[in-house]
DNA sequence: TGACTTTTGTTGACTAATCAACACATGATT
DNA sequence: AATCATGTGTTGATTAGTCAACAAAAGTCA
């Protein structure tokens, strides 16, 4: 008579998808995806295959998971700046973005990077555009432009730029390209009820 | 009716075992030895504490065991290059140890810098005692002087200059450091049958 | 084509790690 | 001295990971 507890999530179980993604990274910024089997990751994982095939059922789900939990933890970490909150200075800026992508240098330089991989560009846009979708829930939009305009608009330009950025191996630095981002947004709109923050005249 | 062939370690045992040792050596590299805790180590490999408890008897054994494992790694190692081969040459200078003991920084720095532990020294220079007898077994020396005493002299020369060495942080390159030891041991002995080198004259 | 190697996904027997719980020891604070 | 917090070492029930073995699929090449 018995049972556990087992709110929490065994430290095992972390331990063993931690080391698959990682593992995963590290294999697809070396090779081509479709060229990775199964073998080579349980191996750089340091685990037995039987493993792997407990968490994910192929190379294809692994993948699938794996891009989700970046994107998912990416969209947390944008949120934690509660939108329609001091959104005019500096120290909202994009700035933190920028560091998280390098901080995630690897992850995002292999999934931007990979042949034989298209899927993750569209989820990562797609993702950003929910991101801000959610943002501009509150603080509306006052210049008569349509919404979804808009939101496509800021989300293309972000995932372009940091598409470039990272593919370019990052040449310059976080600091830099958000001031960058912030001036050509500045040039745009403000993103809050205030209108345009008067620049000078 | 079984009994699969376990001749290999199970690789969860080495993981583990790497875990508390890597864990051990930062905290001793951060504070003294006896106020580190069984939950500290436990906390910093990620494991449960009772995992800890299948491996080691306690702390001091678990100390114990790093020691005779990182000081028995560091003999074969020295063993690789084997006694009374090519040994005039630069090739096989100290060159290879001193490589060595910037690899393994951390841990002889953690040893050597912690207090609380004064054993480790001893057992270093017992190592190294016990490794010099080895090589000098075929190699005879033939300049009249008490093979016993030429091993003492030796060994706690080398053990000294490393531990000056690491404890001031490797001032010097490991290139300088086999060097200045080389040509110190030179001007002493030539350590195999041909007597000493003639240098210059 | 056919022989071959590699990879895949699954199985069952087994082991190591996990977790909560426990009693006890040590140490500091009041 | 009594209280409180923290660390120790052990227990038993449970789960996750391991390994070798297998059959089937996919890729390689003479």
């Amino acid at each position: 008579m018995s049972k556990v507890d087992r709110s929490k999530v065994d430290r095992r179980i972390n331990k063993t998808r931690e080391a698959i993604n990682k593992a995963l990274i590290e294999l697809m910024s070396e090779k081509n995806f479709e060229n990775i089997t199964i073998n080579d990751i349980s191996e750089r994982a340091n685990l037995n295959r039987g493993t792997l095939y407990l968490h994910y059922s192929d190379k294809y789900d692994l993948l699938d998971k794996c891009i989700k939990d970046h994107l998912s933890n990416m969209l947390k970490f944008c949120m934690l700046s509660k939108p329609g909150e001091e959104r005019l200075n500096v120290s909202n800026s994009p700035l933190p973005m920028f560091q998280y992508f390098e901080e995630h240098f690897l992850f995002y330089s292999s999934m931007l990077s990979n042949k034989g991989i298209t899927c993750f560009r569209e989820q990562m846009n797609l993702v950003v555009i929910n991101g801000i979708t959610e943002r501009l829930k509150t603080g509306e939009i006052n210049h008569g432009h349509n919404k979804e305009v808009v939101v496509q608009y800021m989300a293309s330009a972000f995932v372009g730029v940091v598409e470039w950025w990272i593919k370019n191996n990052m040449p310059l630095s976080p600091q830099i390209m958000a001031q960058q981002l912030w001036d050509i947004f500045d040039g745009n709109y403000s993103l809050v009820g205030e209108g345009r923050i008067p620049s000078g005249s």
